[in-house]
DNA sequence: TTGTAGGCGTTATCAT
DNA sequence: ATGATAACGCCTACAA
């Protein structure tokens, strides 16, 4: 590797073309107040110098930094092993190149969301999956930078964006309930655990003596609803929490089937999980949905075609994504300022052959 | 949301505590240099004030980002879709997360991806999928910042880290070839468009003259091997090209069939085109691995759930990602300096349902 | 059209 | 133990 010699500067760049500092500058931001010509030349000198403007410097002084944050209370490897983060960080990269921006990525650093957070160098932030009673959430809304969360209890003074996860998860509790079934299994993401408090890494188990907020709060209280709806009950010890990856549902349904439970049925609150517990079911020798019905929640481009193929919650993942930024920017735009806005997707039910009535035993 | 108040600066603090500026700075980062109850006062005004170090600013005097930029030539969103770098950036994360390094995403900015570049603030940067050819490949490298290139033709003066991408395509078309197919249709990744130079978006197509490089070509090149060995002939008409999605491969594949192509069997450079093959394939009414067999590349944590389970080449997609940020972070350490470091990782054939011998017609 | 000078907010150097 | 002052590299009134 060639060794890295002293960067060029502005100034490198003035002397050798034999002008100001402010002619280099114009010429790389306003052209047009420059001679054609004098534009050229002071280009063509950059060039062969190889000089381009420091960014951080720039950013100093314009005060804007062309990024984005996508933030996340939970470690970037769980996030990046869960499609369905996959598809939303796809809308919001397209929205965000479509309008020049980079992306940036804030997880807890050292085990701190709020450090990482004043680490990052970002012109606004959209928080997916930030918890209204996370630990640091008042550090981060303290932050002063524009801020859209997606996901989360709404927290009122700033923009937020969710879907309709109550009536999701209702629609796919009534559709197992129609089917027939009465003792199921949910199967639920754990809230992240802020590793600065509890450190606590015990794996999948029951549910804590809190009652989960976010995603996981409102899903569980549709399920909820349909059951009570139905006549019938969802008990506590019927609710396993782990991670949202294929593992954290594998690993959550051994967990339920070693404290003896067996379900005739599943609702899983991310597909990842779903494709996970399926996994689960067949090391056990059973089948689904013959034996065990599995119901997901996303819709992952992939829910189709994993075998048997996936019955769902479909959510809008992507446009979820690209509605997060548009928010964000427009926000950005009016520098901060107006009142807070508040989104809302639909969800649907999507049938597939993941389930069945259960069989008479 | 209220609006934003003018953020405290260091000075801001330092009146508040009747201190100078450089005893707040002390106060936050060698707070060893304080009389502790000095720097503890510092420290509750600060806290009061809501101030904390500009990080813009404290990148400028430290010349230090703290962050490693990724860089891909393709855009985000085809990035994020496809589930090999979902895992790829798991291992990423994993590594610059440890040693405290925040995640910056470079992709082409306005169809510029040295544009992007030379915005990036970062310390150093993992190329993924950077081909040897690509237009701008020239200034990416002259930008001086430490690089590492990923799955790319070595560029020789840079640390460079791949996997046997020969070896495993060669296995995947023996495999084949050992079965009976002779028909055989390859599936690849298209080598990004760069934007700037020829837009030309005429989706999927038949290969073009330019041979392609980097992992398409080497796999290519694989597949080609063994057919060679066997005595048999792989005519550039039966490959086709694609960007490496699922919709990618689905549409490579139908293609294919517009051509008039009748393949037995499928090799296809990336699972997420396999599994698009495979729809494409079912769409026909002809069933996998009984009318055509299909072979991936990557070995994606899906691979095994997909139906039927994809016999495909296995990478080691986060290690790869681990051991790229972890060698970065070693020239960083050394401040660019050194040799050049180049490794290679293994892959191997994992053969799954669906591939079978050829139907008898 | 071009140049001068001050500011962006910090950290580092060198005194005291 | 603390403080004054000069970088860091750029942008941008304002002046010429």
């Amino acid at each position: 590797v060639a060794q890295r010699t002293a960067r060029p500067r502005i100034a490198d760049v003035a002397r050798e073309a034999g002008v100001s500092k402010t002619a280099v500058s114009f010429a790389f931001n306003s052209p047009d107040r420059l001679a054609p010509d004098t534009a050229a030349r002071i280009r063509s000198v950059a060039e062969e110098l190889g000089y381009s403007p420091h960014p951080v410097a720039r950013m100093l002084s314009q005060r804007e930094t062309l990024t984005i944050g996508v933030l996340t209370p939970q470690a970037l490897s769980v996030i990046f092993s869960n499609p369905f983060f996959g598809a939303f960080s796809e809308g919001v990269a397209v929205a965000a190149e479509a309008s020049g921006y980079a992306l940036y990525f804030i997880s807890p650093l050292h085990g701190s969301l709020a450090g990482a957070m004043r680490r990052a160098t970002v012109d606004g932030v959209v928080a997916i999956g930030l918890s209204d009673d996370h630990p640091e959430v008042e550090q981060i809304r303290r932050a002063g930078v524009p801020l859209v969360v997606v996901d989360s209890t709404a927290l009122p003074d700033h923009d937020s964006l969710d879907v309709d996860d109550v009536g999701g998860a209702r629609a796919a509790a009534e559709h197992l309930l129609e089917l027939g079934h009465r003792d199921v299994l949910v199967v639920g993401v754990e809230p992240p655990a802020p590793a600065a408090t509890a450190p606590t890494a015990d794996g999948p188990g029951v549910a804590r003596h809190q009652p989960p907020g976010g995603v996981t709060g409102r899903r569980l209280s549709g399920y909820r609803e349909a059951f009570r709806a139905a006549g019938h009950d969802l008990p506590d010890d019927h609710v396993v929490l782990g991670p949202a990856t294929i593992d954290g549902g594998q690993a959550a349904l051994d967990e339920a089937y070693a404290t003896g439970l067996r379900p005739t049925a599943v609702l899983a609150m991310s597909d990842a999980m779903a494709i996970g517990a399926m996994r689960a079911i067949r090391e056990r020798a059973l089948t689904v949905p013959g034996d065990v019905s599995v119901v997901g929640f996303d819709d992952i481009d992939l829910a189709a075609s994993v075998d048997p193929p996936l019955t769902t919650v479909h959510q809008p993942s992507r446009r979820k994504g690209e509605e997060a930024v548009s928010m964000l920017l427009r926000r950005i735009g009016r520098r901060g300022s107006g009142r807070p806005e508040h989104r809302r997707l639909v969800t649907r039910l999507v049938v597939r052959g993941s389930t069945a009535p259960p069989a008479r035993s």
